[in-house]
DNA sequence: ATAATCCCGACTGAAAAAGTAGGATAAGCC
DNA sequence: GGCTTATCCTACTTTTTCAGTCGGGATTAT
């Protein structure tokens, strides 16, 4: 198991997507705005989440995607494996000659599935909404006070996206 | 952090020199015919595990490497840590623009790294220790008397190194 | 009809990973 | 001294993956 970049934006882009399930399907070219992410690749990512039933597609004008499930019940796991490559190693041996460090290293992979499995997207979604709220006390006299903090956290920037090249995490 | 074959190369080689040490300095060449393994791109691996203290070399004939601190006191960790490439990420912005997402993700690098920091070459030798005892146990007839379980260890692949293709772990 | 969407498949550039290669240097041994 | 066995050093090649682009087609609300 490993993870690429193409997996954090996956779940960068749902959590996008759980934030604005009031305003029905959210179209990529929102997400890709907020989140500064290239449409054309999101595009290709989505295609992943809705082939294993994560998001589900409305097509045409005012169209978009929403949560097959509710953000409750979708983990960062279920998530990363959507869109991971997920090349399966042939063991062509069998359990026989699993020796004791390939078994080390899947116990690894054990763990680390473990601790995604253990996020969803849902407390996540609770973890931004509190930093927003936590910003906007930060810096309250720059703003309106019409400026709620429900439309904040509708423009905000979930993983600081400014990562130019390849972070390896 | 990411795991690569180079790692696990890495891991595989030092518990080879593990369970040789009484032998005196191993010659990379016995290591690599042992485990499969390319003797070239072991002493580029070893390269990196000299210069962050972990083996020490002897030079000329009769010379190979050893392990320089005791096998209970090198965690995996310091052998991954020490041969992959580990490009850091620059983080330009500092602690403050630190979101939630990006430090989830950190939270997962530091899952793998206790993971890793957990397991001694020690603690991997005494594994592969017994799973040679339980391999003589299986088929004990096929050898002669005399060919002792230390005997038997001294050839043992570690790793089942069969796999022709990288392995994502 | 038009514009906003998703949908599909191919293509590309860059980087990393994996492994090779050739020789230099050092030390033991006859 | 010369041979052999080693590590050392630097560069090179090949393969694979990653990230992203591109052009167009299908669908639907307005």
């Amino acid at each position: 198991m490993n993870i690429t970049s193409r997996g954090r934006y996956a779940v960068t882009a749902l959590l996008d997507l759980s934030l604005h399930t009031q305003d029905g399907p959210v179209p990529l070219a929102d997400v890709a705005r907020r989140q500064g992410l290239s449409m054309r690749y999101l595009e290709q990512i989505f295609c992943g989440l809705k082939s294993c039933g994560l998001v589900e597609s409305v097509r045409g004008a005012a169209g978009g995607y929403r949560l097959c499930r509710d953000a409750t019940q979708i983990s960062v796991a279920d998530v990363v494996a959507a869109v991971e490559a997920e090349k399966q190693n042939q063991d062509s041996a069998g359990p026989v000659h699993q020796t004791l460090v390939s078994e080390f290293w899947s116990g690894l992979s054990d763990c680390m599935r473990n601790y995604l499995e253990d996020a969803s997207l849902a407390s996540l979604c609770d973890c931004a909404r509190q930093e927003t709220a936590q910003d906007a006390e930060l810096e309250p006299a720059l703003d309106s006070p019409s400026c709620s903090s429900a439309v904040r956290s509708a423009s905000v920037n979930i993983a600081g996206q400014s990562d130019t090249s390849r972070v390896q995490s």
